[in-house]
DNA sequence: CGACCCCTTGAGGCTTCTCAAAATCCGTGG
DNA sequence: CCACGGATTTTGAGAAGCCTCAAGGGGTCG
């Protein structure tokens, strides 16, 4: 009767305290063979990107970032909960949903390496976030973050434009879940992943998939089955192969545009 | 086929170059009995508002300021145009929409007096914006607005501000286009134009729509049948009743809240 | 009064959802 | 190396919600 009710997911247990933890023992916890100190600037790295900080300034920043390796399927915040830092994640894949009352679930987007996580919030979360693979994520909060802001008009800017381009992509997906039929929302959605992939410097031609047919669907507003028959149609008119169920080669990628209903 | 074919209105050919012309004459043009030059200031006192502009600035200001009033259903800028312009609405409202190649619309939202139009964009339109009654809409230079936004920075901050604003209520479309049902998406309706009237001074016990059951059928991703009937359905379960097709009274808000599916 | 537009209501069809079972994948352990 | 168990994905059959097509009301304007 309603939908995306069997697709709520069971989150383990969020463990947004291990950020006070060191990272050596974290990384031992979650068993991540990985780089002991290497994004132990992250966070001041993308400031200075976005901001142009002044030594001072780094040095501040790196004073107060918490960085921490996650697992899969780990909450970072919940709707609701207070909002009081901003994150970026270095490695991995996220995603961010607003749930109702009864459990069903809309994922509204997907972030990876490089992108910002709680930018655009005042006081109190909207959206819960979740890594979808392991990831690598930093944190810094959020009173000092917003004076830097205001001292570095470079950043404000940058954070601007940041959430302007959100509030285009947000735009996309409601014009793709208010008209377009489910082989539309998928070849859309295979097409930004292309995209995304390509400008982020990762392999296109198989394109990996960081989730699974229960987040697409969510993404989409579909159903895991409904998302597995448009696999299934995509596949019998030839524009993708499947190597397994997360590793796509398209085929025929103009195909792929025509289907996806884009002007 | 494929939903919302139908929905797609016959706009007016917009009178964008209106602008060009004198108060006076528009309103002649538009057969509007106005105040003459009630908005001569809208956007300066708009921007005053939000970003406390000096007497020089807002001189600059209203020396580049044009604005017109518009009949209903006439384009302001359409999806693809050079976003040379920022405006805002002084009085009546606006739909903003994005359209598939093949005439599908979807409207991403509805913006009444006070509200800006334009504003998180960077060099062209993607959005398209017609309104839905007669409105009073000022326009701005943007480059200059932007020389001015970064000049100020209260102002910048408010900008940031509104569009993290904007990427709220987005996200909650996309929740509702995502997962709610019919009836669900029209109490949610409901119930955002009931916050806003309320929030803006206007009245809430009969609640006046300045749309058409097309402009909310696009923005609820539905057909004008099926938006017609959840209507219906909440006619006949108690919820509101109807004076005329856009004079609507609210018996009982909770009951529209519970139907509304949120949280 | 008639034309037009918008809204409402009805009947039937199609896309997607629900429920169910089979197939595939993957890590684990014998 | 292969068998096993759990989770995920795929596939099938039927139901439900929404869409399409169509006709009928109610208001406004010439």
């Amino acid at each position: 009767m309603l939908r995306g009710m069997k697709t709520a997911p069971r989150t383990h247990t969020g463990p947004v305290h291990a950020f006070h933890e060191s990272p050596e023992k974290l990384l031992e916890r979650s068993g991540a063979p990985g780089p002991k100190d290497h994004c132990r600037s992250c966070t001041v790295r993308s400031l200075t990107i976005c901001g142009a900080l002044s030594p001072e300034d780094q040095a501040r920043v790196a004073s107060l970032v918490s960085h921490v390796i996650l697992g899969a399927r780990h909450e970072i915040f919940h709707e609701g909960e207070p909002a009081d830092f901003v994150y970026t994640i270095t490695s991995g894949h996220v995603a961010i949903s607003r749930s109702l009352s009864d459990g069903r679930r809309q994922i509204t987007g997907f972030l990876g390496p490089g992108d910002f996580l709680g930018l655009a919030v005042e006081s109190e979360h909207h959206n819960s976030a979740e890594t979808l693979t392991q990831a690598h994520i930093c944190r810094y909060p959020r009173k000092p973050f917003r004076q830097l802001m205001h001292a570095i008009p470079a950043l404000e800017q940058k954070l601007l434009s940041i959430t302007a381009d959100e509030l285009n992509l947000a735009q996309d997906q409601i014009l793709l879940l208010g008209r377009k039929t489910a082989l539309e929302r998928l070849a859309s959605f295979l097409l930004l992943l292309r995209q995304r992939a390509a400008a982020s410097g990762m392999p296109v031609d198989p394109l990996r998939l960081p989730m699974t047919r229960s987040e697409v669907a969510d993404y989409l507003g579909l159903t895991i089955e409904t998302v597995s028959r448009s696999f299934g149609k995509l596949r019998k008119l030839g524009v993708i192969s499947l190597e397994n169920a997360e590793t796509i080669r398209v085929s025929k990628p103009e195909q792929l545009s025509l289907l996806s209903g884009a002007g």
